[in-house]
DNA sequence: CTGTTCTCCTGTGGGC
DNA sequence: TGCCCACAGGAGAACA
Protein backbone atom coordinates (compact mmCIF):
# COMPACT_ATOMS: atom_id res chain seq x y z
CA UNK A 1 0.00 0.00 0.00
CA UNK A 2 2.40 2.94 1.39
CA UNK A 3 4.72 4.45 -0.94
CA UNK A 4 6.90 7.48 -0.10
CA UNK A 5 3.70 9.75 -0.71
CA UNK A 6 1.64 7.75 1.69
CA UNK A 7 4.04 7.51 4.17
CA UNK A 8 4.40 11.26 4.34
CA UNK A 9 1.23 12.05 4.66
CA UNK A 10 1.21 9.59 7.20
CA UNK A 11 4.29 11.26 9.17
CA UNK A 12 2.72 14.72 8.81
CA UNK A 13 -1.18 13.50 10.38
CA UNK A 14 0.77 12.12 13.44
CA UNK A 15 2.95 15.51 13.64
CA UNK A 16 0.18 16.21 16.18
CA UNK A 17 1.52 13.98 19.16
CA UNK A 18 4.74 15.56 19.53
CA UNK A 19 5.39 17.13 22.74
CA UNK A 20 3.25 15.00 24.34
CA UNK A 21 4.15 12.08 26.46
CA UNK A 22 3.69 8.33 26.20
CA UNK A 23 1.42 6.49 29.02
CA UNK A 24 1.30 2.98 27.53
CA UNK A 25 2.26 0.89 25.04
CA UNK A 26 -0.04 -2.68 24.31
CA UNK A 27 1.30 -4.94 22.06
CA UNK A 28 -1.66 -7.55 20.60
CA UNK A 29 0.95 -9.14 18.19
CA UNK A 30 4.92 -8.67 18.11
CA UNK A 31 5.32 -10.53 15.18
CA UNK A 32 5.53 -8.01 12.44
CA UNK A 33 8.51 -8.55 9.65
CA UNK A 34 11.03 -8.39 13.50
CA UNK A 35 9.81 -9.28 16.45
CA UNK A 36 8.95 -5.64 18.20
CA UNK A 37 10.32 -5.18 21.56
CA UNK A 38 7.95 -6.85 23.86
CA UNK A 39 9.71 -4.81 26.78
CA UNK A 40 8.65 -0.90 24.54
CA UNK A 41 6.60 0.25 27.07
CA UNK A 42 9.08 -0.10 29.57
CA UNK A 43 10.96 1.87 27.73
CA UNK A 44 8.94 4.75 26.50
CA UNK A 45 6.51 5.20 29.21
CA UNK A 46 6.86 8.52 30.15
CA UNK A 47 8.88 9.64 27.22
CA UNK A 48 7.64 12.65 25.25
CA UNK A 49 7.80 12.70 21.60
CA UNK A 50 10.27 14.93 20.27
CA UNK A 51 10.06 14.99 16.70
CA UNK A 52 8.51 12.90 13.39
CA UNK A 53 11.23 12.59 10.66
CA UNK A 54 11.46 10.53 7.53
CA UNK A 55 13.89 8.48 5.97
CA UNK A 56 12.71 6.92 2.43
CA UNK A 57 10.10 5.37 3.83
CA UNK A 58 11.01 4.65 7.34
CA UNK A 59 8.78 6.86 9.77
CA UNK A 60 11.27 8.10 11.98
CA UNK A 61 10.04 8.94 15.85
CA UNK A 62 11.90 10.55 17.85
CA UNK A 63 12.20 10.22 21.79
CA UNK A 64 14.50 11.53 24.51
CA UNK A 65 16.19 8.02 24.80
CA UNK A 66 15.95 6.77 21.41
CA UNK A 67 14.00 6.14 18.07
CA UNK A 68 11.29 4.48 17.09
CA UNK A 69 11.83 3.11 13.62
CA UNK A 70 8.49 2.78 11.96
CA UNK A 71 7.91 1.15 8.29
CA UNK A 72 4.42 0.20 6.97
CA UNK A 73 5.54 -2.90 4.48
CA UNK A 74 2.59 -3.58 1.92
CA UNK A 75 -0.54 -3.22 3.91
CA UNK A 76 0.37 -1.09 6.84
CA UNK A 77 -1.45 1.76 8.62
CA UNK A 78 -0.94 4.36 11.45
CA UNK A 79 -4.50 6.05 12.66
CA UNK A 80 -4.92 7.96 15.63
CA UNK A 81 -8.26 6.83 17.43
CA UNK A 82 -9.73 7.47 20.64
CA UNK A 83 -9.83 4.89 23.57
CA UNK A 84 -13.73 3.80 23.10
CA UNK A 85 -12.47 2.54 19.23
CA UNK A 86 -13.82 -0.94 18.57
CA UNK A 87 -9.99 -3.18 18.38
CA UNK A 88 -9.78 -4.22 14.43
CA UNK A 89 -8.35 -7.60 13.46
CA UNK A 90 -4.59 -7.16 13.11
CA UNK A 91 -4.58 -4.02 15.35
CA UNK A 92 -1.18 -5.21 16.36
CA UNK A 93 0.43 -1.76 18.29
CA UNK A 94 -0.96 0.77 20.59
CA UNK A 95 1.18 3.95 21.75
CA UNK A 96 -1.50 5.94 24.00
CA UNK A 97 -0.29 9.21 24.89
CA UNK A 98 -0.39 11.74 27.77
CA UNK A 99 -3.47 9.41 29.11
CA UNK A 100 -5.94 11.61 26.77
CA UNK A 101 -8.50 9.02 25.37
CA UNK A 102 -8.38 10.50 21.98
CA UNK A 103 -4.45 10.30 21.24
CA UNK A 104 -3.89 6.45 20.87
CA UNK A 105 -1.79 5.71 17.91
CA UNK A 106 -2.50 2.25 16.57
CA UNK A 107 -0.54 0.24 14.19
CA UNK A 108 -2.89 -1.97 11.93
CA UNK A 109 -0.89 -4.29 9.18
CA UNK A 110 -3.15 -7.57 7.79
CA UNK A 111 0.18 -8.60 6.22
CA UNK A 112 2.70 -7.89 8.92
CA UNK A 113 5.57 -6.70 6.44
CA UNK A 114 5.92 -4.14 8.21
CA UNK A 115 8.34 -2.99 11.64
CA UNK A 116 8.34 -1.67 14.76
CA UNK A 117 12.01 -0.95 15.77
CA UNK A 118 13.86 0.18 18.84
CA UNK A 119 17.02 2.31 18.50
CA UNK A 120 19.35 4.12 20.92
CA UNK A 121 21.82 5.29 18.44
CA UNK A 122 21.18 7.54 15.65
CA UNK A 123 18.79 6.08 13.30
CA UNK A 124 19.86 6.96 10.50
CA UNK A 125 23.32 5.10 10.89
CA UNK A 126 20.64 1.55 11.59
CA UNK A 127 22.00 -1.06 9.29
CA UNK A 128 18.30 -0.63 7.33
CA UNK A 129 18.74 3.03 6.74
CA UNK A 130 23.21 3.50 6.38
CA UNK A 131 22.93 2.89 3.16
CA UNK A 132 20.11 4.24 1.40
CA UNK A 133 20.18 6.30 -1.46
CA UNK A 134 19.15 9.98 -1.73
CA UNK A 135 15.75 11.06 -0.99
CA UNK A 136 13.74 12.38 -4.52
CA UNK A 137 13.04 15.36 -3.64
CA UNK A 138 16.24 16.67 -2.52
CA UNK A 139 18.37 18.38 -4.55
CA UNK A 140 21.01 15.49 -3.96
CA UNK A 141 18.91 13.73 -6.32
CA UNK A 142 19.89 14.87 -9.92
CA UNK A 143 20.76 14.24 -13.11
CA UNK A 144 24.66 14.43 -12.39
CA UNK A 145 24.38 11.83 -9.68
CA UNK A 146 21.60 9.41 -11.47
CA UNK A 147 23.21 9.28 -14.55
CA UNK A 148 26.42 7.78 -13.02
CA UNK A 149 24.37 5.30 -11.00
CA UNK A 150 22.90 4.54 -13.97
CA UNK A 151 25.58 3.97 -16.33
CA UNK A 152 27.09 0.82 -13.78
CA UNK A 153 23.39 -1.06 -13.86
CA UNK A 154 22.81 -3.58 -16.29
CA UNK A 155 19.31 -4.15 -15.04
CA UNK A 156 15.91 -2.68 -15.93
CA UNK A 157 15.92 0.88 -15.58
CA UNK A 158 12.12 0.56 -14.21
CA UNK A 159 14.34 -1.84 -11.26
CA UNK A 160 16.97 0.42 -11.03
CA UNK A 161 14.24 3.37 -9.80
CA UNK A 162 12.85 0.51 -7.42
CA UNK A 163 16.02 0.51 -5.45
CA UNK A 164 16.38 2.31 -2.36
CA UNK A 165 20.68 2.44 -2.78
CA UNK A 166 19.99 4.35 -6.07
CA UNK A 167 16.96 6.72 -4.86
CA UNK A 168 14.20 6.03 -1.93
CA UNK A 169 10.30 5.84 -2.13
CA UNK A 170 10.00 5.08 -5.55
CA UNK A 171 7.70 1.91 -5.45
CA UNK A 172 5.83 -0.33 -7.83
CA UNK A 173 3.06 2.16 -8.64
CA UNK A 174 4.75 5.87 -9.30
CA UNK A 175 7.94 3.79 -10.84
CA UNK A 176 5.52 2.87 -13.82
CA UNK A 177 4.26 6.51 -13.53
CA UNK A 178 7.11 8.38 -13.57
CA UNK A 179 8.56 6.26 -16.49
CA UNK A 180 5.11 7.08 -18.57
CA UNK A 181 6.27 10.74 -17.95
CA UNK A 182 9.75 10.30 -18.78
CA UNK A 183 8.53 8.38 -22.10
CA UNK A 184 11.02 5.59 -20.95
CA UNK A 185 10.25 1.91 -21.43
CA UNK A 186 10.45 -0.02 -18.16
CA UNK A 187 12.34 -2.98 -19.18
CA UNK A 188 15.37 -0.72 -21.45
CA UNK A 189 18.67 -1.32 -19.23
CA UNK A 190 19.62 1.37 -16.80
CA UNK A 191 23.22 1.78 -18.74
CA UNK A 192 21.52 2.88 -22.05
CA UNK A 193 19.30 5.85 -20.64
CA UNK A 194 20.91 8.78 -22.34
CA UNK A 195 21.96 11.70 -20.34
CA UNK A 196 18.44 13.41 -21.55
CA UNK A 197 16.57 10.95 -20.85
CA UNK A 198 17.93 10.68 -17.14
CA UNK A 199 16.80 14.18 -16.86
CA UNK A 200 13.93 13.84 -17.43
CA UNK A 201 13.45 10.89 -15.00
CA UNK A 202 15.22 12.60 -12.84
CA UNK A 203 11.93 15.37 -13.03
CA UNK A 204 9.48 12.81 -13.35
CA UNK A 205 10.31 11.57 -10.06
CA UNK A 206 10.33 14.54 -8.58
CA UNK A 207 6.76 15.21 -10.29
CA UNK A 208 5.31 12.11 -9.59
CA UNK A 209 5.90 12.17 -5.83
CA UNK A 210 5.61 15.37 -5.25
CA UNK A 211 1.91 15.71 -7.05
CA UNK A 212 0.54 12.52 -5.19
CA UNK A 213 1.62 14.22 -1.46
CA UNK A 214 -0.24 16.80 -2.39
CA UNK A 215 -3.05 14.46 -3.57
CA UNK A 216 -3.06 13.16 0.02
CA UNK A 217 -1.62 9.80 -1.99
CA UNK A 218 -2.88 7.04 -3.50
CA UNK A 219 -5.94 5.28 -2.27
CA UNK A 220 -5.68 2.02 -4.12
CA UNK A 221 -6.85 -0.91 -1.62
CA UNK A 222 -8.02 1.69 1.03
CA UNK A 223 -5.07 3.93 1.72
CA UNK A 224 -6.05 6.54 4.12
CA UNK A 225 -4.51 9.12 6.27
CA UNK A 226 -3.99 8.73 10.45
CA UNK A 227 -7.34 10.51 10.25
CA UNK A 228 -9.14 8.35 7.90
CA UNK A 229 -9.49 10.35 5.32
CA UNK A 230 -8.55 9.35 1.59
CA UNK A 231 -6.56 10.15 -0.57
CA UNK A 232 -6.92 10.98 -4.52
CA UNK A 233 -3.80 10.46 -6.84
CA UNK A 234 -5.61 6.87 -7.33
CA UNK A 235 -7.82 9.21 -10.12
CA UNK A 236 -4.42 10.36 -11.33
CA UNK A 237 -2.63 7.19 -12.37
CA UNK A 238 -1.97 7.22 -16.33
CA UNK A 239 -0.75 3.27 -16.66
CA UNK A 240 -0.32 2.14 -13.31
CA UNK A 241 -2.98 -0.62 -13.06
CA UNK A 242 -4.61 0.56 -16.76
CA UNK A 243 -3.67 -2.83 -19.14
CA UNK A 244 -5.58 -2.63 -22.28
CA UNK A 245 -7.10 0.88 -21.22
CA UNK A 246 -6.24 3.58 -24.07
CA UNK A 247 -3.14 5.30 -23.34
CA UNK A 248 -3.89 8.83 -22.17
CA UNK A 249 -1.90 10.67 -25.00
CA UNK A 250 -2.17 8.58 -28.08
CA UNK A 251 -5.24 5.77 -27.30
CA UNK A 252 -2.61 2.95 -27.73
CA UNK A 253 -4.31 -0.35 -25.10
CA UNK A 254 -1.64 -0.04 -22.12
CA UNK A 255 0.74 -2.77 -22.05
CA UNK A 256 1.02 -4.90 -18.63
CA UNK A 257 4.82 -7.14 -18.54
CA UNK A 258 6.00 -8.34 -15.07
CA UNK A 259 9.70 -7.34 -14.38
CA UNK A 260 11.55 -8.20 -11.42
CA UNK A 261 8.47 -10.37 -9.86
CA UNK A 262 6.28 -7.09 -10.01
CA UNK A 263 4.01 -5.85 -12.48
CA UNK A 264 4.84 -2.43 -14.53
CA UNK A 265 2.95 -0.90 -17.16
CA UNK A 266 3.62 1.55 -19.86
CA UNK A 267 2.62 2.24 -23.26
CA UNK A 268 4.59 1.27 -26.24
CA UNK A 269 3.86 3.67 -28.88
CA UNK A 270 4.88 6.53 -26.34
CA UNK A 271 7.47 5.21 -24.40
CA UNK A 272 10.77 3.61 -26.43
C1' DC B 1 30.36 -6.76 -6.37
C1' DT B 2 25.73 -7.56 -9.46
C1' DG B 3 21.09 -9.02 -10.63
C1' DT B 4 17.37 -12.26 -9.84
C1' DT B 5 14.41 -14.97 -7.13
C1' DC B 6 12.44 -16.15 -2.77
C1' DT B 7 10.28 -15.00 1.31
C1' DC B 8 7.34 -13.24 4.95
C1' DC B 9 1.48 -12.87 5.47
C1' DT B 10 -3.58 -12.06 4.74
C1' DG B 11 -7.16 -10.29 1.79
C1' DT B 12 -9.54 -9.87 -2.49
C1' DG B 13 -11.45 -10.85 -6.81
C1' DG B 14 -12.18 -13.78 -10.79
C1' DG B 15 -13.35 -18.25 -12.73
C1' DC B 16 -15.70 -22.36 -12.25
C1' DT C 1 -22.97 -20.01 -2.66
C1' DG C 2 -18.36 -22.02 -2.02
C1' DC C 3 -13.81 -23.36 -3.43
C1' DC C 4 -9.38 -22.62 -5.60
C1' DC C 5 -6.02 -19.88 -7.60
C1' DA C 6 -3.52 -15.71 -8.90
C1' DC C 7 -2.07 -11.62 -7.39
C1' DA C 8 -1.44 -7.43 -4.36
C1' DG C 9 1.48 -1.37 -2.90
C1' DG C 10 8.00 -3.68 0.25
C1' DA C 11 12.33 -4.97 0.57
C1' DG C 12 15.72 -7.84 3.07
C1' DA C 13 17.70 -12.49 2.52
C1' DA C 14 19.43 -15.96 -0.13
C1' DC C 15 21.35 -17.40 -4.13
C1' DA C 16 23.84 -17.74 -8.76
Amino acid sequence: MPELPEVEITRLGLKSLINYKVSEVVIRNSSLRWPVDRSLHKILIGRKLISLKRRGKYILAEFPNGTLIIHLGMSGHLCIVSKDREIMKHDHVDIVFDNVSHKIVRYNDPRRFGCILWTEKNPLKHKLLDNLGPEPLSSDFDVDYFFQKLRKKTASIKNTIMNSHVVVGVGNIYASEALFHAKIRPQREAHKVSMTEANNLVLAIKETIKNAILKGGSSINNFFDVNGKNGYFQNEHQVYGRKDKPCILCKNPIQQIILGQRSSFYCKKCQQ
